[in-house]
DNA sequence: TATGAATGAGAGTTCATTCAT
DNA sequence: TATGAATGAACTCTCATTCAT
């Protein structure tokens, strides 16, 4: 058994709005802080987005950011650290945008629909945060077994959709398959598109979105009337 | 307009055939140099699938191999044209093996099933060329703007799927769609199976198959009568 | 020719009572400023006994004290600096325990008894100071030639032991022997108590000093009767 | 108990004799590759013994042998294994020196005797290694627990002393005492010889063994007639 | 054809130190 | 008096690549 619609929602929230405190427990952070904290994850983002996970090196995100590679250490620690808090980052932005709309519709169709339509679109407007943090995900390996918190990220993605497809089945909107598969396909479906907006720039995000809703209106509808 | 079926087959096995010539263009390669080739490839393969693409380096696959790196180097010059020849032998593999069955399907949707089916059995039992050609399409970027060899590829592959679904459009078998978002998500849904397969080793491919072929089909389909 | 037993003495309580001075020359010392600057000498010699010399950087010794890496600068211009006044705080702390008792004894064989033990004991209830400077002695090699402090400060240790046997021989309690080689050898005997201390944690150490006790009463008398 | 005197000198042997293999298991070392190995040995005995252990880096130790830093790490692998493989050279070397001329003794005294001056006369022809195997083995502390290797040396080392030592309390020539604290004495009183010989450089070596000998005669001694 | 030797650049990280506040 | 910010050099180690043999 999964766990509920407005479970799985809840969790992904307390999942990504928490923000990692500074080991030392210093209590307020420095108005400098932040803003040096801001500047350097955002270098990371772009460099990670324009060189890829390989390149992107303390060096090169340093000397993007103009200051060197020392203050990154410094307010970080480590490059993994710094790893972690830009996904930290770009998951607790992305979750305040699309979490809302989402769960304001009233049938698991229109849940699905606007689900596709609020991420496509999202991409179409942080198209670099998008390109980063696949780079992160797809290469970021931790020390130890660390994996744990991208890949419960990504797991309650998948339970997120799944949810609302179980939704859908539960009140006879959506016909029977796989939850797993279903939910993996439209992620897949969706999580390509940042990597084809960067080689067609021009591309229609609206349109790519509605080509998407339809396809899935069809993939899990009960019937199809023909038209 | 994208090209018609059988030329996007053809082209693809072209393409996919042709084994790049060494550079110093001796005409007949020895029956040793052809082994060490294979041996060579075959142990970057196992290397990029086990240890990722940042640990694959030249040494490790040497080891493997029980070579010395010099050897690598002296057959392919540098990592990325071993990286470039990887890719082409998995490719040529892959579809040396798919071509004759989704060619000799009289319908789009037999076809569009087999191609599904065909692919995600391949997956399943190809683990390991799969996870590696995943790292080196992720990661490998060659020093100026050849990205193209990979990204022809891709293409190519588009292409042939969107052959495929050209022909069920123009047969009647298709609703109206767009080709290139309805390619890009059937091939996005087949390339997550490795990643998932890793996750999930027990994975019961064919019964994911189903699940995807169904989804397509749908996805696809004209009209839906209700079940 | 060495220094007379009392001027020896004289001269190491000289040399190791002189705390530095501050380079402003700030005249009274702020009570408030003692405070921080034994506090942390305090955290350094825990750090040093704990970590080693390697690891005693100015962050883990700040750490230690709940202090920012500045204010240690801020009190000893430089990390040789705080050693430096490491080694005064503990040899000035030693003197002033060790001195007296032994300046008591009326023939040097006592004398050297009183050293032997007094030494063991302040080493066994030490034992941090112990481990502390052995790790500067052995590694802190100041910039310029200045390694001088330190040595003087040994060399010193070794004029005061030379000066009870050279009491010694000349009231004719002891053998001739070389007063340098018997200095060493005693001193020696008892620098490796810390480190065999470390190893071994419950260690009668009063055992252990009437072993050198009788060794060295052996080794420097004159004739030794059968038992 | 300790070991008997044979078994131990033969214990200190084995350990002492066993060169490390390579990792890779390669069966003939190539001659360069001694060569190599040799001169990178000697090359970070001299920054040891000269610049002390902090600054013993691979810089300073490839500058000193007129090569790249990845030299070093090419034929040793890490600053790691280099440091112990220089410890193993040291120990074989002298142990093959020392060895011999105490088993042959006929008495304790003797040994002791041979024992102390074979040691301070090897000391006064080794001082750089001397002074380098001081250097590591105060202050490598291995990242995991291996330090072993290290300690076993050392404690070899106090064994063998003790056999000795024992052997005389047996045969009636040595009187009762703690075998431990009188191993220690003896070895510190040994150890201590290079830096005071890098001290003094013209320190008289023989001279200084005899007054040892004599001095540890005397301690451990039945009685002492007078003279 | 293949190896071992060697290089040099670059990686992440640590650290003593300086400085403005 | 004390802090946080920032630097730059040094550290160990990895790696693709070159070259003589």
């Amino acid at each position: 058994m999964g766990k509920g619609l407005t479970e799985s929602i809840r969790v992904c929230y307390i999942l990504t709005m928490r923000i990692k405190d500074k080991p030392d427990g210093q209590s307020r952070p420095t108005f400098t802080e932040a803003a040096r904290r801001t500047q350097i994850i955002e270098c990371a983002i772009e460099t990670l987005a324009t060189l890829g996970y390989a390149q992107a090196s303390l060096a090169h995100i340093a000397k993007r950011a103009g200051i060197s590679k020392g203050v990154i250490v410094y307010y970080f620690s480590s490059k993994e650290e710094l790893f972690e808090q830009v996904i930290q980052a770009i998951y607790t932005e992305g979750a305040r945008f699309q979490g809302p709309p989402i769960a304001v519709q009233p049938t698991a169709t229109l849940m699905l629909r606007t689900y596709i339509q609020a991420n496509v679109e999202y991409i179409g407007t942080h198209r670099l945060q998008m390109l980063a943090i696949r780079e992160i995900v797809l290469n970021f390996r931790p020390a130890d077994g660390k994996l744990r918190s991208v890949l419960l990220k990504e797991s309650s993605i998948l339970d997120a959709i799944e949810a609302i497809l179980r939704k859908g089945q539960q009140d006879g909107e959506f016909r029977a398959f796989d939850l797993r598969v279903m939910a993996i396909t439209i992620r897949q479906a969706i999580d390509v598109v940042p990597r084809w907006l960067s080689a067609n720039p021009n591309l229609d995000v609206e349109a790519y979105a509605r080509e998407l809703v339809t396809l899935f209106d069809r993939a899990t509808a009960l019937s199809i009337a023909p038209h």
